[in-house]
DNA sequence: CTGCTTGCAAAACATTTGCAATCCC
DNA sequence: GGGATTGCAAATGTTTTGCAAGCAG
């Protein structure tokens, strides 16, 4: 049950520190894979398992993606900006806030996600 | 070329319409099912994309959810909330507005996405 | 009739899981 | 050596596409 360290698991969290920015599990396992050559996909898909498990990995869902990408938790509550252009997505600081306003009475709110996209600097 | 109207289109529109809310696939599967017994999951997919390109549906992404949902366009601006226990996603009006001001100069605006999730009335 | 539509099956992807070989401790 | 870990392949689940048969116009 206990966790031990492994080449593999080294270079998708060194991977996904680096880049700084949300990444899909295609991204991390070529880039993952220049440091461990012949590195598997269930792999990647377990390491993010762990890492968001484990607390130090957060998912980004993005609108008209298929598939989801990953961060390095910790950050400062921030959202993102996709360039529909390029497809980059970058992190934005801060937050509208007073957001449960928008809810009916009766209902909770705990989380929200919230994406902005348009043209990033290089593209616009 | 031509678009011909048939059962099928017309059960999978109206059913959509009637629950004005976002339903997945397997949704409208079931509830154009009843008026259409036997229609396809391919002729489903093929009606979403039609209706995107003809500009009456709009995509709504849900994070945590593998499964797009659809929703019928020209509402007014507004945003969802989906409840984490029972899966139901609700419209919310308003919007926190004056986003614009959360990305760095440089950057041009086109829209955005937002999604708050928490636990609804039924289930609180 | 002509050719757009449909349902089915197979193909394309994304993600998960079973398993035998392998490596950490 | 023992058990966690890995890569591969098979299994899931979602969405797309090829195709022969069926219906709209």
């Amino acid at each position: 049950m206990t966790s031990r360290s492994t080449d593999q698991k080294a270079a998708i969290r060194t991977f996904i520190e680096e880049v700084d920015r949300p990444v899909r599990v295609h991204e991390i396992l070529r880039g993952a894979g220049e440091s461990v050559p012949g590195i598997g996909t269930a792999t990647v898909y377990r390491a993010v398992k762990a890492g968001l498990k484990a607390g130090w990995l957060v998912e980004v869902h993005l609108p008209g993606e298929r598939s989801t990408a990953y961060e390095m938790a910790g950050k400062d509550h921030h959202h993102h900006f996709e360039c529909r252009e390029c497809g980059t997505v970058y992190d934005v600081d801060g937050c509208p806030g007073h957001l449960a306003r928008l809810i009916p009475s009766g209902f909770v709110m705990e989380g929200h996600e919230l994406v902005l996209y348009g043209r990033c600097k290089v593209c616009a």
